[in-house]
DNA sequence: ATCCATACCTAGTAACGCTAGGCATCGTAT
DNA sequence: ATACGATGCCTAGCGTTACTAGGTATGGAT
């Protein structure tokens, strides 16, 4: 999985797995590796100022939970983090079109 | 259609609109624009410059040709080209088979 | 004792697509 | 005649992104 091709679509997925049940980092990564059967297996590096992002812009809540002697910073949608879920949906299912209808490849 | 999707896909588009038949950079927007039904109505400040890049990549070929009075650079792909485009192929359908399967969208 | 998994963080980097500007020709409408 | 839009090319610099590479710390297993 060529990485460029994350770009713009991480929002997406962290969104995504966070949606049904609020998660930590780490368990955010576990998730995308096996949700997506290994192909997205992503740095600390990535995940962790991603979450920060989504957090400032009013998606994301988080909070320090303690849990077997070790610090977790939990993070939940908001409700502007359900809409922007919604729209980034969308969005990719008109980019996914797109590309389908100017490559002839396959989803 | 958010610009940053785009990031890593580019290539891709831009392979598959040449593979038939040669274009000019102005007639490539044109095709983007037609073949996905607005939805990538690239500025010449993104498609020419990695005309260029693809051409340095080996990926692409260009002539010069005089058509009414104005000069037009025609690309082509290249072997590798085609095998590239195949490749590329091959790497949106993961990519795009990973978003769907954690995210839930549809294509 | 050592190592790995868990769990967090950030400064700096590379790559990308885009903005904003430039130059030139042709056809059409004023 | 001339102004303007469509055609047709180019590039320096910008903003955003995901990543690399480094750091800190705890718990459990060997």
């Amino acid at each position: 999985m060529d990485r460029e091709r994350l770009k713009g679509h991480l929002d997406l997925l962290l969104l995504a797995v966070l949606e049904d049940e609020p998660a930590h980092g780490y368990v955010v990564i576990t998730r995308l590796r096996e949700r997506s059967d290994g192909g997205f297996d992503l740095p600390e590096g990535t995940i962790y100022p991603a979450l920060h992002r989504l957090e400032r812009a009013g998606l994301l809540v988080s909070d320090w939970v303690e849990h077997a002697g070790r610090r977790r910073r939990a993070y939940a949608l908001t409700a502007a983090g359900h809409r922007e879920l919604a729209a980034e949906r969308a969005s990719w299912t008109r980019f996914a079109r797109g590309v389908i209808a100017v490559t002839g490849a396959t989803a």
